[in-house]
DNA sequence: GTGCCTCGAGTTCC
DNA sequence: CTCGAGGCAC
């Protein structure tokens, strides 16, 4: 009989950890190269769990080939990355009982059913922890992963592995599961972690949440083992085999398989139906011992919820049903403004410290400046109108549980002296106008990269996580190379002149508080691994041209494949584009005019008036309307982009940086479904599925979808009743099918 | 002209 | 995470 681990001796522990690490790694070699186990699963997790209490009991004693770094076929470096095989999304949320029934009415529409058709729900307590995916093969957990951003998580194997809700073995199961869930700590074990933690002297946690999260991040996986972490199972991900037909069988099934499900996942057949169990969860709540901050609804019936699939970034087939947010009340000490890359000026609220929802909080965002006033952005009053000033008693909640804000104003605590804020209309950074577009919710600075402030913003957003992401350079590094007086980084440029730089400087970066030979190196040598190798939409993403973020500049790397030809289409349709910025001027004068003359004047349209002022030629028109038909380009879109490079000082920047770099040609997106890249039309009526549906279906098969046939479509589907569409695509010779074709095209329902 | 939907931009705290 | 606004379909 093994001892138990309480009762071991420090002697008795050194033994024991050597011979469970050569018990498993000979396990391991078995099992990963000969693919023949000299032990059962149920032994191998129990030495596995066995290793990693002796570990946690004893820490001194960790072995340098502890088997808890070893994580399935290669070590754990620090946090691997995992691509989830099938992407981890977040959910819509609902505040109110309308945004329920909307939902149910969103649902219904997709699905083309009836309002008083029959249509079954999940409800279950939304845990309030980290969401956490794994993997199993043939049975065995091989992988676990956290959500990450929802497209790679990070590889936290080792340490779900000491999770006891988790099963290392699961029997009866398809080949390749993924399991998902919610990893948690419940309110006994987070008091008794953090009372023994205190008394350690050691630090605590804010809530269970951050404990929970905390203790799963760890790069000790015995520290983990040590927590008493657990773990909710809900959904999943690959599957080799469907699990079920519905959501709730589903759910049963993982049950059955060993995991914890939640006990008040119940199954809902209305509206109604739901909202009674949200609110009796919601009267549960602070008696479940764990914390929740909602309730999710799920569409019960797998096979509808393939029908309705995804939106960017949210399934269409659930929905999280948020208990109201935490509030508190606390002091306005100050209104500080922000001035962002655009040049957008940001008002943040100052307070006083105070807890909200177990974080403590002293800042929260004011928006803009109608909010301070008490207006939205179309002039309707909002907190009935009651301005917000300094010095203010302010309620505050945390939108999301995230994002402090600030949500209402005491105006019996005013104090006599406060005054309605001023909000500045020059830049608190540069000092140039900031000012505030017709229509417009936001003041900017005008003084672009003169601005010290947007030049520095900038700089941040050029070398972030979607752009040139060079490591070893993230914002810190640039506040302090931007202040720099040896080696400054003022634009893109400079970062890739660095190098040479430094070579011709006395004072070396090697040389200096925080750096070394080897840290210099590293920044040097990342560097140049993004200028030999960059592609093309990540320079433009870059450049942090307003309106073209990281899906525009996808699309029009797409449509220009280089460099050169984006610029050459930019150059051409200049005249075109300043004729529009002539025309919106003018068409602002006017309307200033108007109301001023207090005439409430009917201002044409703006494509109206643009070439009335002035005639544009051919080649300069074409190129603009090659520019805005791309999917996704509009004119505003288009003149922010020909602005920036009609700009002779950002021209100019722009210049020095592509100069210095090689781009990646951008290629098509090669996709082998029938219908990629093609342009198809719907037209009559659809009788197996509603339009939303085979518009979403067709756009994730990579087709664009389009309401009308002209010369650039491929495919027209007609449904009975098609008219005039059909014939004419008969006569531009488009090939036409019926629902049943297509169906069959884009391989079945 | 109106009403989605998606994307962009700005934000906080650990 | 949320809001605003651009883009696009109806």
């Amino acid at each position: 009989m093994e001892i138990s681990v309480e009762a071991l001796t420090k002697a008795q522990a050194e033994a024991e950890l050597a011979r469970l690490a050569d018990l498993l790694a000979k396990a391991n070699h078995a099992y990963h190269a000969e693919d023949a186990p000299e032990i059962s699963d149920a032994e191998y997790d129990a030495a596995r769990r066995r290793n990693a209490e002796i570990e946690a009991r004893f820490p001194d004693l960790k072995r340098a080939d502890s088997p808890t770094d070893q994580v399935g076929a290669g070590p754990d470096e620090g946090f691997g990355k995992i691509p989830h095989a099938v992407r981890m999304l977040s959910l819509g949320n609902a505040f109110e009982d309308e945004d329920v029934a909307e939902f149910d009415s969103r649902v219904r529409s997709f699905l083309g059913l009836p309002r008083n058709a029959p249509l079954a729900y999940t409800a279950e307590p939304k845990i309030d922890g980290l969401s956490l995916s794994l993997r199993y093969e043939n049975g065995r957990l091989t992988q676990a992963a956290t959500r990450g951003d929802g497209a790679v998580g990070e590889n936290v194997t080792a340490n779900a592995r000491t999770i006891k809700d988790i099963p290392q073995q699961i029997e009866n199961a398809p080949e390749t599961l993924e399991v998902r869930g919610e990893v948690y700590m419940s309110h006994a074990d987070f008091e008794a972690l953090n009372s023994r933690h205190a008394e350690r002297g050691g630090k605590t946690f804010a809530n269970p949440r951050n404990a929970a999260a905390g203790s799963l991040r760890q790069l000790d996986a015995t520290i983990t083992a040590a927590r008493p972490l657990r773990f909710f199972a809900y959904a999943w991900g690959a599957l080799s085999a469907p699990l079920a037909d519905t959501q709730m069988a589903a759910i049963d099934r993982l049950k059955q398989l060993g995991f914890q499900t939640n006990p008040l996942t119940r199954l809902c057949r209305s509206t109604r139906e739901l909202i009674d169990h949200y609110t009796s969860i919601e009267a549960q709540r602070a008696t479940l011992g764990y914390d929740i901050d909602g309730v999710v609804y799920k569409v019960d019936d797998l096979a509808l919820q393939a029908r309705l699939g995804f939106r960017s970034t949210t399934p269409r087939w659930a929905i999280a049903h948020k208990f109201p947010a935490e509030t508190a009340w606390t002091r306005l000490g100050a209104i500080d403004i922000q001035v962002g890359r655009t040049g957008a000026l940001s008002p943040v609220a100052r307070l006083a410290p105070v807890t909200v929802g177990g974080v403590v909080v002293s800042n929260a965002t004011l928006h803009n400046e109608d909010y301070i006033a008490g207006r939205d952005s179309k002039g309707s009053v909002i907190r009935d109108g009651k301005d917000i000033r300094v010095g203010d008693w302010v309620q505050v909640y945390r939108a999301g549980d995230v994002i402090p804000k600030v949500a209402d104003v005491d105006l019996s605590k005013r104090p006599d002296d406060a005054r309605p804020y001023d909000f500045p209309t020059t830049c608190p950074e540069c000092g140039s106008d900031a000012v505030r577009e017709e229509g417009d919710a936001i003041r900017r600075c005008t003084g672009g990269l003169i601005c010290p402030a947007q030049a520095i913003e900038k700089l941040k957003h050029f070398v972030s996580r979607g752009a040139f992401d060079i490591e070893g350079l993230g914002a810190r590094q640039i506040e302090m190379f931007f202040a720099d007086e040896t080696l400054p980084i003022r634009e893109p440029a400079d970062i890739f002149t660095l190098r040479e730089r430094d070579a011709q400087n006395l004072a070396r970066l090697k040389n200096r508080d925080g750096w070394g030979d080897t840290s210099a190196e590293n920044l040097f040598a990342a560097i140049e691994t993004r200028r030999k190798d960059i592609a093309f939409d990540r320079v433009l993403f870059g450049l942090g041209i307003r309106h073209v973020g990281e899906a525009a500049a996808r699309d029009l790397a797409r449509h220009f494949a280089t460099w050169q030809g984006l610029e050459k289409a930019l150059d051409r349709a200049r005249p075109a584009a300043m004729a529009h910025r002539r025309a919106d001027l003018a068409e602002e004068t006017e309307r200033r005019r108007a109301t001023s003359e207090g005439r409430r004047a009917r201002i044409k349209p703006m494509r109206e008036t643009a070439f009335n002022i002035e005639p544009v030629e051919a080649d300069a028109l074409d190129s603009w309307n090659e520019l805005i038909a791309i999917d996704g380009v509009g004119p505003a879109l288009a003149l922010s982009l020909s602005d920036a490079f009609a700009n002779p000082r950002e021209r100019a920047s722009i210049d020095r940086l592509i100069a210095l770099l090689t781009i990646q040609a951008t290629e098509a997106p090669t996709d082998d479904s029938p219908v990629a890249g093609k342009t198809v039309v719907f037209t009559g009526t659809l009788e197996k599925m509603t339009r939303a549906e085979a518009k979403a279906r067709a756009e994730a098969l990579g087709a664009k979808v389009s309401g009308s046939v002209s010369g650039k479509t491929d495919l027209l589907i007609a449904g009975p009743g098609a008219g005039s569409k059909a014939r004419k695509a008969a006569d531009l010779g488009v090939e036409i099918i019926d629902e049943d074709g297509w169906i069959v095209l884009i391989g079945g329902l």
